[in-house]
DNA sequence: TTTCTGGATCGATATTTATCTATGTTGACG
DNA sequence: CGTCAACATAGATAAATATCGATCCAGAAA
């Protein structure tokens, strides 16, 4: 939870809920089984590009590494930006569609959408016979 | 090989030579693993934003797409941008370590850096227990 | 209601970047 | 040699973006 001076009472974290899994979009075939066409291209690059950022993956990385699957902002605000930048990082990710997130009270908790690193580790999959 | 009207008498693609794999660097951990550092972050990004734009996603693809592992420039160059255009999203690959390049008489071939496809997918892994 | 706090939004700015045209460079061929 | 073709580089420009300070909004507590 919040390192924080004023705790809230509000539970703070039921974790492991349904998580309301919408099961993804596939998207896009490995890179390595054909050349992409140009709207797979549009639509992987997005994702990638999320994660192009330092700051934003430093954000993302925290996201998903954290306890639970889920964080509070402001148990990874320190980035050294900032709290608009973080919050503006935030949002890119969200509308990349790499997180989620769900005010509870106070605070505001952000998850990483569970299909997506199945969906880009697939992207990146390395064929049979590699040499 | 490249389909052009001149055609070169020099041996257009000893595929599968030893490639000369420099074992890569390891770089970073699974992004779940815990918060990257600011360090990690930095290098681990650089990869992301190389492949977070369509153009330069569909030319890797295209490469590592290709048969035989390496792809001539004048067979990907169809992605709708000028010549100039590929030239330079094709630099920015090569500075982001993702493809290697090496001129054959008239023609230069891309090839993916054999490390690359395996160190980005280990940064996607997906944690044992994944709720 | 008023006050405080966590976080989002606004507006401005400096930097990055994707793209082009024009030109340079390199190798093959006659 | 000169010419042609494949790529790369240079320079310019318009668009995207990372960042900030200021402000706004929502929930909690006094």
């Amino acid at each position: 939870m919040c390192q924080h001076r004023r705790m809230s009472n509000t539970k703070a974290l039921p974790l492991l809920e349904p998580a309301t899994s919408e099961e993804a979009t596939p998207c896009c075939p490995p890179l390595t089984e054909r050349p992409f066409t140009a709207d797979e291209a549009e639509s992987a690059a997005r994702m990638f590009k999320a994660l192009g950022d330092p700051v934003r993956l430093r954000l993302f990385s925290s996201v998903a590494s954290h306890e639970g699957g889920e964080a509070c902002v402001c148990d990874i605000s320190d980035v050294g930006v900032s709290q608009p930048t973080v919050s503006h990082h935030l949002k890119k990710l969200k509308d990349a569609g790499l997180l989620t997130s769900e005010r509870r009270g106070t605070w505001v908790y952000y998850r990483v959408e569970p299909s997506v690193l199945a969906t880009m580790g697939r992207l990146l999959t390395i064929p049979p016979s590699s040499a």
